[in-house]
DNA sequence: ATGGTGGTTAGACCA
């Protein structure tokens, strides 16, 4: 077993359409685990051989006909945990592994947060209502795994950038969703109820700009570089002090047929 | 200032 334990986590737009993309990423990047969100991909249809092909032969994903879907492909064995049913809604936004045995065990989840569509009022806008719902439920959810099992990691898409300099502005970015203050609060009393800590601004602690989303919109995303850091790892208490690096591969935005998402990868020590 | 682009899938719906 390696001492160390990378994780990527990628909204992938569709992993169908860019499995050669995800597949190159694969062989550049060789993380251990790979979470996937937007799949879009019914489980019959999903590529699995094209992963095992690719040195990933493990996987646990749960897809629906042209939305959603979330997935977890690895290098190494691992054990299926319960998919959990969000808002009581079957939308496919949340899948599970258990990494390793006994008291070393490492949970990972993988979530996808509903966008929560363009309106920020939750009374005139039920999308943005589910995704106020949903940031409580992860709420919750945090709380009772900081007490069962603080040794987790919590990635995805969860469609909020909630500090200051997760946004290419801050101001004009305050009722825009994913940066309002209901769900920045949201997001921050999920991080706080789980003990979770945000991997990524341990290493690059703001004022630094970081972001891991560019608009399809941007006529050139690049050079006007109006990010936002929607997606995210978490680590429970016992993992915080285990960071070793991390890496958010802007460049995969410049591929061809790019995905609004970059894959964002942490390595951290295993023990 | 309220569109701009992209994926799924066949007319909207979602991001």
């Amino acid at each position: 077993m390696p001492k160390t334990l990378s994780v990527t986590s990628w909204n992938i737009n569709s992993v169908r359409l860019r499995i050669e993309s995800v597949v190159r990423f694969l062989h550049e990047a060789q993380p251990d685990f790979l979470c996937l969100q937007e799949t879009k991909t019914p489980d019959d249809a999903f590529p699995a051989h094209a992963f095992t092909k690719a040195g990933y032969p493990h996987h646990a994903f749960i897809g629906m006909k042209g939305y959603n879907g979330v997935a977890i492909v690895a290098r190494e064995p691992f054990r299926k945990l319960e998919a959990r049913e969000m808002c009581g809604k079957p939308d496919a936004r949340h899948i599970a592994v258990e990494i390793g045995e006994g008291a070393g065990a490492i949970q990972l989840h993988n979530f996808y947060v509903p966008a929560g569509g363009d309106l920020a009022d939750p009374d005139e806008n039920p999308k943005f209502a589910h995704k106020l719902s949903f940031v409580e439920e992860l709420r919750q959810f945090s709380e009772k795994l900081r007490g069962s099992q603080p040794r987790a990691v919590l990635v995805g898409d969860l469609n909020i950038a909630p500090l200051e300099h997760d946004v290419w502005s801050h101001k004009q970015l305050l009722d825009v969703v994913s940066h309002t203050p209901v769900e920045t609060d949201g997001l921050k009393a999920v991080m706080q109820e789980g003990e979770w800590c945000d991997a990524f601004r341990v290493l690059k602690p703001e004022p630094e700009k970081v972001y891991s989303w560019w608009s399809y919109r941007s006529p050139d995303w690049a050079a006007a570089d109006k990010g936002r850091r929607l997606d995210h790892i978490w680590l429970g208490r016992s993992l915080k002090d285990q960071i070793v690096s991390g890496e958010i591969r802007k460049e995969t935005r410049g591929w061809e047929r790019p995905s609004d998402h970059v894959p964002i990868t942490l390595t951290i020590a295993r023990d």
